[in-house]
Formats: C-alpha cells, structure tokens, sequence
DNA sequence: ATTTGTGAACAGTTTCACAGCG
DNA sequence: CGCTGTGAAACTGTTCACAAAT
C-alpha cells in the first residue's frame, strides 16, 4: 500500500483489468500465471504488496482482490480528468471513441492551436485553442492530458502540461519527451512501439 | 552488442528517435540528459554497452552512434513486415496512416473476421478473413503484428499469431495477453496508459 | 579542461523455498 | 495438503567516482 515498486504497481493494474473479467469467485496464483506471462511466485510477491490478506488454501477471493488494487491504484477516488491536446487524425478519432466510457477516466476539455479545428470539430466537452491550455488545466484541475500533436509541437507542449500541473501524458508522439519527475510519461505511439519489439527481440 | 539489459535497449531505441532530429555532429551526454529525462549516467552507461567508442572529450559523434544503435536494435536489416488484425475503429485509422513512411516497418497485410471489412475497406496491400491469418503471416513471413480486434477476440489472436511466428504484437486493446517468451508484447492501449499513469503517479 | 568509459558500490526486483494457515 | 504469504538469496539495473582520452 505505502510503497509499492513501480513494476508491480504496473502488473497490479493489468491485473486488476484481467480479474475484472473473470468470471468465478475464487482465483489462485497458478491460474493468473496462466492467464498473464507472469510467474505465480511474481504474482504472489504482487498481491502481498497490497497489504491485505484476500487468500486462502484455495486461492484468493477475486472481488476483495480487485477492491485493493483499485484502493491501492487511486482508482476509486472519483473521476479523473483528462485532457486532449492536438485534434488531428489521432486526436479526433479519440475525440469519438468509447474507449473511457465505463471508466475512471473522463474526457473534459480538448486543445489544438489550429483554431478552425476546435471551431469546426464536435465532441461532448469543449475544445480550445492552445493558447488557453495552461488555464483550462489549472483552472479544471486535469490531471492527465493525451497527447496527439505534431512531432514539432510535441517538447513544447509538454513542458507547458507539466508547468500546468498534468501528471500523467500518454504520448501519441514518437518523441522523446523531456518532463520533471512530477510528471509521468506513458509512450504508445505505433512507432515507438514496434522500434522497441524490434529492439528488445533481437537475440544477436 | 552482445547481451544488453531491456532497459537499455528501450532506452536506445528512443535514443535513436532524439538522435535523428538532432542538428548538430557533436552532442554530450549532458545535453541528451537535457532533452530527455534520462540522467547522464544511466546515457553514457548504455551507450558503453553498445561497445563502440564514438565519443571523445567534447562529446559523441552523432552520426556514429545512430549508426551503431540502429546495427543493435536490428534496424537496418530491410523491410521489417508488419500485420494489422482487427479492422474497427482503430484500425481502419492506422490503415490510413503515415506514421510508417519512411521507416523499417511496413504493413504488408490487414485481417478481420467480418467479411464484409475486409471487402469493403481498401488499403495498399491486401486485407483478409482471418481465417487466413497463420497461413498468410507463415507464408509472407511477418514478424509484427499490431493486435486492434475487440476484447473478446484478443486473447485468441495472440495465441493465433505466436503459433505463426510473430515476435512482436503492439496490443490495443486493454487485454492481459498470455502469450510465450517468444512473443514481446508492448501495450499501447489508451486505458491501460491512463491506468499506468494513475498507479504509478499515486503519491500515498 | 572537459567528457567519455567503466569497474565497483548501491538500489531495486525477482526468484526461491518453506513456514503458516485455512 | 495445497496455496498463500514472506523473509532471504540471487539477480538485474543504476549510480557513483575516477582513470583514460583528446
């Protein structure tokens, strides 16, 4: 609870999505092992992490398991605000997904420094020019923003969520991106992913 | 070159990225730490790792050492092929996308198990039921798969595509996926990068 | 003089092995 | 008796500090 590795932090949440869907009351390590690429020793290590104590000789009972992760990931702590910054292809094909309906997150405020797009395009929260960025965030209080510029805009924009008190980016760009330890940074775009399949399966 | 730690790979790999738009033919180890938020140490430390020695008193030559990253990551051995399954929403969006001009990578070929997709839709290169699936990727012999079917369908595609000799999948959905040390697995999906970002952030 | 390159110390993670519990 | 829960061991990765290089 109080001091998690940040790997396990990570697994735990993948986790959490995993037990969501599973159906049954009862799961041991040996099953999520199978079900994930982790190893039942990890898992356990993981789950003992948590603090509680949801296990038993016949494995652990699956709905108190996923009510710690979700205490323990800071889900549950009401909707978390999130923020998209660059109305592009990615952008606007965020802007009508589903994908958060459901969840955690909520999608409250859109941005892009190309005016005719937050005139011109739809979506259910309000769309801005960049110039308001700082503000909407501050004022809104977004904690995670999605990242969708241009590869040119992306440091820029960057620096300004962090000064604007974002957290969290997830980063559409291929770009390195240079952000205080206060913020986080998940890299997902397509390029970077399959640069790093590539890297790490290469068994020279 | 031999035996690199996965961190510094995935380091690498990014190193490359900053590299290539860097302007200049010099750069330290400190100004990487600047533009990144990698420390100096950890730069210098993986770039030793490559085992070339491109760096001198006023820093390393940026030429040689994109050079030598891309010889280590398996860059530079031509066309890496890459599939895309599951033609929805995310994926008829990388169908049209840009993001792949002018690297390694190239999709050579898209599956959905909805017939009517895969007739409809148009692409560059060939669209298939995927029941084809193993037959195709075995034949062409693609090593990427970028994995954009429904949650219900994932699980059973990662199986499908490790059999046929896939490597890498880039997962969109927000699945768990099980598959063999074989496969590496990068999750890029929106949710899952929120929920990261979340866990990890969580100063308790 | 400044920066690389690296062994060695340190820190963080994973694995192991088994005591304890239902 | 099988499974969790967990210290301790083994391993992996990072930081440090300084010798070598130009």
């Amino acid at each position: 609870m109080d001091k998690i590795p940040s790997p396990s932090k990570k697994r735990l949440v993948l986790l959490e999505r995993l037990l969501s869907e599973y159906k049954g009351n009862l799961i041991t390590s040996k099953k999520i092992e199978e079900l994930s690429s982790w190893s039942a020793a990890v898992i356990r290590k993981d789950i003992s992490l948590l603090g509680v104590h949801c296990g038993a000789s016949n494995g652990y009972k699956v709905a108190e398991l996923l009510q710690a992760i979700r205490k323990s990931a800071g889900l549950e702590k009401g909707k978390r605000k999130c923020c998209i910054v660059g109305l592009g292809r990615i952008g606007q094909s965020l802007l009508g997904s589903t994908e958060l309906d459901g969840t955690d997150f909520e999608l409250v405020a859109g941005f892009d420094s190309n005016v005719n797009r937050t005139e011109i395009l739809h979506a259910d929260f309000p769309l801005h020019p960049t110039t308001l960025l700082e503000k909407v965030v501050r004022e809104e209080e977004i904690k995670f923003a999605i990242l969708t510029v241009s590869a040119s805009e992306a440091q820029q924009c960057a620096a300004k969520l962090s000064d604007a008190g974002i957290i969290g980016i997830v980063n559409y760009t291929p770009c390195v991106l240079s952000v205080p330890p206060s913020t986080a940074v998940e890299n997902v775009s397509l390029l970077t992913a399959l640069e790093t399949l590539s890297a790490v399966s290469e068994q020279v």
